[in-house]
DNA sequence: TCACATTGTCACACAATTGTCACACACATA
DNA sequence: TATGTGTGTGACAATTGTGTGACAATGTGA
């Protein structure tokens, strides 16, 4: 989980980032608008925290030329005074906004609050490699010529972990977070859910794909396309 | 494992160097500032801690000097009261802070934690030497044309720490601290494991290295390649 | 409410890895 | 020759990692 920090106090921003990597984010900063743009398009966040005053180029229009692009969750960080801009901020598509002075552990449960609410949206997009289709708003996985099957959300999830990373290690580490999110999940439940796909897929088609394991290190997909 | 340990406070250092010393780390000490950047150019440490209030010149100074040469994991000391010095020492690069007054066991585990985390920053995947290659992601070996073999993760440290030192000698003080780390491992495994290693590459590349060993020095790594 | 799917927890089997021990052998030295 | 040290080798136990099934808890919709 990458989540993006912008401020242009420098204090602050560090004890945000402080308070992030302890739950096991990985952070990156920005100090301006542009910059935080930039990181934005570069780095691939999955949450951006949003200063309302910036210099160069303010929060709000920040807010608004991301969201033009994309659905990462925006969380607004403003002072008291500013509420009237805050209803602006939510026009501009914030997902939620907490107020100056705030301590580590209210941001962390908006955050938390804020993934919870954005992760169930459902932008309708296709994950393909080869023969094989992952729908992710269908919840549904194919390959080649059978009929597809239905998978639940974590199994989703974890599809789409194994073949974002196809042909790689996907550590435990990396699926819990992104299956789980940060601070959930652990090895035995990984174990059960890879166990619960295996079959899954094992019956529906039958020796196209299998999820590897190496012990001690990760899981890895390979398609039977794939030359080794 | 080598830990630096900058304190003036002979009391606390000596609490602090006894700590180190039971979780099996070497230690190295330091009084002042200057004398800290000597003993880590000098002494190459894997780790240090450094107090924030010293004399002749302040530990973030340190810090900061430090961090433009190494990515060296730098944990520092501080009283409560210099959180926002603190905030200054995290854009000097420190990994992490700890507030005196701390027991020893939660110093032990940030340093756990930041020895985890600093590792994973450098991923080099493949340590080639000629036509050997070893896959650290994936644990394997390979040599010439013949298919690679799996390695368990002792097995790849130990290649590992013999490739690094090609054509050298390695004593079994640096294989056990590179192997098991500091606390564990003795004379006792590493023959075996060396046995174990020899035992696989043999069956899988005949005639193509061979681990040797120099009675009363160590072990070394010689590749078929190699001219006497 | 019930039925059903999904998810989390637990127990156990099995295999790979790692640690421990015993012993053989080579070599040096007295 | 006897003794001791360093090393190689095999057997085995302990530990850890992984796969699997059963079942409880939870959520969801009829």
């Amino acid at each position: 989980m990458k989540a993006l920090i912008v401020d242009d106090d420098r204090t602050l921003a560090d004890v945000i980032a402080f308070t992030f990597k302890r739950e096991g984010f990985e952070v990156i900063l920005a100090e301006d608008g542009e910059a935080a743009y930039r990181r934005f398009q570069d780095d691939n966040p999955d949450l951006i925290i949003l200063d309302v005053n910036l210099p160069k180029e303010d929060g709000f229009k920040v807010c608004k030329r991301i969201r033009e692009q994309s659905d990462i969750p925006i969380i607004l960080l403003t002072v008291r005074s500013d509420e009237e801009d805050i209803l602006g901020g939510f026009h501009l598509g914030a997902d939620d906004y907490i107020t100056k002075p705030f301590s580590p552990r209210q941001l962390i449960a908006r955050v938390k609050a804020v993934l919870r609410r954005t992760k169930k949206k459902n932008p309708a997009t296709v994950r393909e490699w080869g023969n094989i289709s992952l729908f992710l708003n269908r919840h549904e996985l194919k390959i080649g010529d059978y009929p597809p099957i239905k998978l639940s959300g974590l199994e989703l999830r974890m599809m789409d972990c194994l073949m974002i990373n196809i042909g790689q290690i996907v550590t435990p580490e990396i699926i819990i977070d992104q299956v789980w999110g940060p601070n959930a999940g652990d090895m035995d439940m990984v174990r059960q859910l890879i166990h619960r796909l295996r079959v899954k897929i094992e019956k529906q088609f039958p020796n196209q794909i299998s999820i590897n394991n190496i012990p001690g290190l990760g899981y890895e997909l390979k398609s039977i396309e794939d030359i080794d």
